[in-house]
This record gives C-alpha cells, sequence and structure tokens, in this order.
DNA sequence: CGCTCGATTGATAGCGTTCAAATTGTGTGG
DNA sequence: CCACACAATTTGAACGCTATCAATCGAGCG
C-alpha cells in the first residue's frame, strides 16, 4: 500500500525538471498549479499504485524508484509493458475517458507525485507547453511501444536479452557497474521469456566473459560481443 | 509510387466523420484550414508511403484501403507494428522532431489525405479541439500498442492467431463473410510467427468447422471455438 | 541454524521453425 | 476461354529452440 505523505510542491519538486513542467516559468508553477491537489505517495517494492479496469482519476509522475506497467492473460502469465524511470508519467488513460489499460507495480521503493487528470486537464486546455509537454512524452511512449513490438515479435531469446542488457546499461563505459533493479522474472515478463531462459543466457555470458554480476549489480565487459547477439542498430 | 491526384478538401472528405477533424465546425473548416498544402496520394498495394528513418514532415490520414507500419531487422525480420483502417491518423512523428519510426506500406489500393505537419501543428496550438482529437488517438495507439505487447509476448502461436481473427471479425455475426486483406505472410509479421504455423491453424480450424475461408473473404462458423483458443477477455 | 525465496543447472518434451515438395490460386497473353 | 507462368498457400518431415519439470544451490533473514 502507498503510504501518501504530503502534497508537494512543484517549485522544489526534485524531478521538476524532468517532469512536464519542465518548461514552466516559475510565475506560471505559482499561480496555476498553486490549488493543484497533488499528493505524494511513499511506496515500498512492489506496491500496486492502480489497477488495469480502474477507472483513471489520476495521472503519475515518478520522482524517484522504478515502476512496471503489466498486462495479464486469464491464466496468469504477465507482459512487462513498460518500465518507467525517474521523471516519467503514467496513468493517463483517463484523458480519453478510458479506465487503465495496464496494473502499475512499484518495482523498488518509490516516490510518485499523484495530479488528478481533472486539474491536469484543465491545464492542458489552457497552457501549450504543457500541452506540447505531454504530447512529447505520448509520442515518445508510441516510438518506444513500436520498438518493443519489435523485440517481442521479430527477436530470438538471446537477441532479445542482449538488446535488453545494452539498453539498460546504454550511456555508461564498459566496467562501469549499474544496479539491474529486475529480478530474472521480471525480464522474463519484459521480454516474453522464462526465468530459466533468461537464467541460462545470463550464466552463459558471464562464462563467457561478456558480462559480469555481483550483489544485483552488472557491467557489461564486452559490449561487441553483446551486440553480435543483439541483431540490431543499438549503438 | 503514390500517385498525387489533387488537393483534397476536409468540407467534401469522405471520411471527415472519422478524421481529426470531426469535432470541427463548418465556420473552422473554411477559414483555419483552407490554406492547408494537403495532397491527395492515389495508391496501389504494396507502395512505401514513407520509410523509416526519413524525416517526418507529413502526417497522414487514411481515407480509404489498409496500410501497415512495419519495423525490421538487419537480418530482413520484420514485424508490423500497426495496422491502420479508414480514417487513421500516422506519421506525426514530426512532432517530436523525430524521423519516421517506422515505415508506411500499402496493404491494398488506398486513398491518403497528406498534411504537412507544419500546418498541422499550426492548428494545434490554435485549436484545442484538434488538439484534443489528436491527443485521444495518440492515447488509443498507446493503448492498443500495450494489448499488442500482451499478444506477442505472453501468447502462444494459437492464442495469437484465434485472437487476431476474433478482432478482426468484431462486431460482425456469425456467418458473416468479411475480407481477409492480409496474406499469410503479413498475418505472420504481425503476430510474430511463420507463414507455415499461421497455415497450418487456419487449416486446422476450417477442418473443426470454426471457421471458413473463400476467395480471401472468411467467416467465423464457431466463435466460440475461436474464442477458447485466444485465451483472452476479448468479448 | 534452518527457513524461504530467487537463481542456477540438468534433463526432457513439445512447439514452432525450417527446409522441401506439392498444390492451389492468380494474372497474363494468346 | 484456355494455357501458361508465377506467386501464395498448404502439407510433410525433421530439427532446434525454448518451455517445462525437477533438483540443487545460495543468499538473506528471523
Amino acid at each position: 500500500m502507498p503510504n501518501i505523505t504530503g502534497k508537494g510542491h512543484c517549485l522544489t519538486c526534485p524531478i521538476r525538471y524532468r517532469s512536464i513542467f519542465s518548461g514552466l516559468s516559475e510565475e506560471i508553477l505559482k499561480t496555476d498549479i498553486k490549488d493543484f491537489h497533488t499528493s505524494i505517495l511513499e511506496c515500498k517494492s512492489n506496491d500496486v499504485i492502480y489497477q488495469q479496469g480502474e477507472p483513471s482519476k489520476y495521472a503519475y509522475t515518478l520522482r524517484e524508484g522504478l515502476i512496471k506497467l503489466t498486462k495479464s492473460l486469464p491464466n496468469g502469465r504477465t507482459q512487462i509493458v513498460r518500465i518507467l524511470k525517474k521523471g516519467d508519467l503514467f496513468g493517463f488513460d483517463g484523458f480519453a475517458d478510458k479506465a487503465y489499460n495496464h496494473t502499475a507495480i512499484t518495482v523498488s521503493k518509490s516516490e510518485i507525485c499523484r495530479l488528478p487528470l481533472k486539474d491536469l486537464d484543465q491545464l492542458r486546455i489552457k497552457n501549450i507547453e504543457i500541452n506540447s509537454a505531454m504530447m512529447a512524452r505520448w509520442l515518445k511512449n508510441i516510438r518506444e511501444a513500436e520498438d518493443m513490438m519489435l523485440e517481442l515479435g521479430a527477436k530470438k531469446a538471446p537477441e532479445k536479452l542482449a538488446s535488453f542488457l545494452l539498453k539498460w546499461c546504454e550511456g555508461l563505459d564498459e566496467k562501469d557497474w549499474i544496479k539491474l533493479e529486475l529480478s530474472r522474472r521480471e525480464i522474463g515478463d519484459f521480454l516474453g521469456l522464462t526465468i530459466e531462459t533468461v537464467s541460462r543466457f545470463l550464466s552463459e555470458w558471464k562464462r563467457l566473459g561478456f558480462l559480469e554480476e555481483s550483489k544485483g549489480f552488472i557491467s557489461i565487459v564486452n559490449s561487441e560481443g553483446l551486440r553480435k547477439k543483439a541483431c540490431s542498430t543499438v549503438s
């Protein structure tokens, strides 16, 4: 269960410059957003923020932590449809008068800003910067979803896993370490694979010296080797 | 190669009420859209409208026909990421200052309205209805992409194919016939399967009397049977 | 220390691909 | 309208990848 710990203030928000409000002047933050009924949610790992099918009354911005958006089949098989990082906006299905189309669950301890969609919609209508900022995010979501469909539909297991790792470590130098926040099951649910398949290839690549892992952190030692497995143009 | 056959007029557009302009009054159509540099493209089957990676200068509305949006791996494996029907808007990556993220190809003889993104963007900024109409479409695109990721990542071959068929025939009564515009290869590229796998299950279900096919048209005879294969809550 | 849960590893099975050949369907020109 | 060529689909057989089932290992924790 998430804990509501306060109202939150855009002016002092730690991730304001990553949020949809990053383009707004302080004047507007002081006037237009003053009356927002925002709340800050403190969540531990595995908290459910909302469930697929619930009426969508709030949008959310992730301030800290990691969140997975999932969909499930009646038989329990689960697909992670998106992984959210700091600054990401989610839960906006209500803008189209729809219930949430997926379930949102924290992957780690997280801090979330909750915005009533009604408030955000008013702001959207009167403020073109907000409008454009949200639009840019949705278009990015669509592009990333398209990329993901290629991963899921056209790639084989090792290709999926290798491109996932390269993306996860994007921007890092070889030998840098980064926390692999996801469990084997979550990686599998994201890539459409089983725990065992994920584990097998990770083990193999550790044996081959492509990759190191320790205490939940990973480091890509030989990114060229992984890239050959990945079957893609990810640089 | 698409053929440019004219400028097109919103007031007389055959699919205006399915387009993003459906909410606009005739006044606005007469004033704001008057200066749009629209073009009508007449395409035969398999025409390429744009290619992934090209700068995105135009958005398009499909007036008639069918279009597939595809992405490919370096080795040639292809994924269809979206199938467009009459009234659908596509090619808007340029709104986010991005190149096209996929390739758009006609599946059948089609008629397309081409709009310069610059024009559309101006209209978006000054007209909240257009803005909202486009937003609603993008949000729908995101939801459908999420649904598709579940199909691709969590379902087995017969489940994918059965839900595809049910969706294709949505709204029809049993015994109604509908054109199955896609080839076996295209169905496969959409569902992440091979031609042969698609063909095998279709044959099996025809043998079992779930389905009939003739001259490119299909009819679901036993939708309950298919639904059991589909492993989903599609009604 | 022993419990629990996640990860690893092995063995096996089966699903879907691949390769190949046969068949059907479609469009073209005579 | 038919004959032909070519493309799409179907069908068969065999392989290989990934899932499944099962056992073991290891880390974290009370």
